[in-house]
RNA sequence: GGGGAGAUACCAAAGCGGUCAACUGGGGCAGACUGUAAAUCUGCUGGCUGAUGCCUUCGGAGGUUCGAAUCCUUCUCUCCCCA
């Protein structure tokens, strides 16, 4: 894998550049759908390449690890063929379960046990065996087993779950080296920056991690609750430390407006279930702000789900008309509400990219901000 | 013509003397959701009120009772069975 930074913003820490990866290149900032199971839900392939213009998806180690499974995984080839995706795939570790299964599991020095919510079977989970697990699945980019804390927590706790990620670090970094991909081509492996909302463990965590010479940086642990300006605060102290010829990957994050500060503050990568989670629920994402898709207000607003869309999904349909489908529970509802917001934020992402290129990003980004926080 | 059942809030449906402004579903309205246990979850849904509280409601009218959606009389209307 390669990272080439192509541009940079005088005026903030922005950057444009690309990501060579064995199943085509990757232009950041880039927004990358989130596909847990194997799919990103509601959304076919042909629609996540054609409309969402998606360079790059995720798939769960925990999720794919459960069902399927890795003996049909491995049949299949690997997740690019089982699925027929043939772009870039990025695999999470597992670490997210750790905070978001938090009832279901224990964490002990060895790794994690987790009692499947499928059917509560017990399953453990190594930093060992999620690359096992990770090289089977056969994303481009493998993610490192971290643990994901929550917020707000104690100190010497956000300590002790940081050094033990690291320890964990080092563990699953060997595997990685001592293992190889087994379809052929290569898989780069991310390690995760912890530390909570604590500035000396954030600056620990990330000088950690950036001395072991990896293709990519992630940072963890932020958006679990915590305030949004100490988010900021930590992923800007984070990014000055991790090298600048590596792409940087701010997981789980976030509202379009987060995505825009934070590709300020130097990020490059993001991915986030909002556009597809929320979209479901009826909250989309359009050029003017944020709207509520089920509001008794648009009943009768026949003008496009979103003029300013660059998808036909945003632009043919009429708000009325998917505010009916959503009321009405309809599948299609889900379909056009997530393809719209998925391809609003690869087309957010995409135009930072150009402003950055163009120099126009920090001005944009700045009214862009306040603009698509609005509630419509 | 004879016999029987029933009328409860937007709909359906509990309740059968006080703890009922009235269970529960649905519908409606609004909210939440940030590396997806989520096409999920939460709240509100007679009026006024920040809360307490107050006022008007259970087909209509009248009555019994300290007290009625609940008991009695009567009227109106629905549905079912037998002719």
């Amino acid at each position: 894998m390669e990272f080439t930074v192509i541009s940079s913003d005088p005026y903030s820490g922005a950057r444009a550049g690309v990501i060579h990866t064995a199943h085509g290149a990757v232009s950041t900032p880039v927004f990358m759908p989130v596909g847990t199971a194997g799919t990103v839900k509601a959304v076919s392939h042909i629609e996540l390449e054609r409309e969402v213009k998606a360079g790059i998806i995720l798939g769960n180690t925990y999720h794919l690890y459960l069902r399927p499974g890795t003996d049909i995984l491995r049949k299949a080839g690997g997740l690019h063929r089982f699925s027929s995706w043939q772009y870039p795939i990025l695999t999470d570790s597992g670490g997210y379960q750790v905070f978001s299964l938090a009832d279901n599991r224990k964490i002990t020095e060895n790794g994690v046990i987790f009692h499947s919510h499928i059917d509560g079977s017990r399953h453990i989970f190594t930093p060992e065996n999620v690359v096992d697990t990770q090289r089977i699945i056969g994303g481009d980019i493998m993610m490192a087993l971290d643990e994901c804390t929550p917020y707000p927590v104690e100190h010497d706790v956000a300590a002790d779950s940081m050094h033990r990620t690291h320890r964990w670090l080092e563990r699953g970094l060997m595997q990685y080296r001592n293992t190889t991909t087994l379809y052929g081509y290569h898989q780069a492996f991310f390690p995760i920056v912890q530390g909570s909302t604590y500035p000396d463990l954030r600056r620990l965590s990330a000088s950690t991690i950036a001395s072991r010479g990896l293709e990519g940086y992630a940072i963890g642990g932020l958006s679990v609750g915590e305030p949004v300006e100490t988010m900021y605060e930590m992923i800007e102290l984070v990014n000055s430390i991790l090298p600048r010829d590596k792409p940087r990957y701010l997981m789980g994050v976030g509202t379009p407006a987060n995505i825009l500060e934070s590709i300020a503050l130097g990020v490059d990568m993001f991915d986030c279930v909002m556009p597809t989670r929320n979209g479901r629920n009826g909250m989309l994402f359009i050029s003017e702000g944020i709207i509520n898709i089920r509001n008794e207000k648009w009943k009768d607003d026949f003008s496009p789900v979103d003029p300013g869309g660059v998808s036909i999904y945003s632009t043919q349909y009429s708000k009325a008309y998917l505010r009916h489908l959503m009321v009405s529970r309809e599948i299609l509802g889900a379909q056009i509400a997530s393809i719209h917001n998925l391809s609003f934020y690869t087309n957010l992402t995409r135009e930072a990219g150009s402003r950055i290129m163009d120099g126009s990003f920090t001005s944009w980004k700045n009214i862009m901000v306040e603009k698509l926080k609005r509630r419509l």
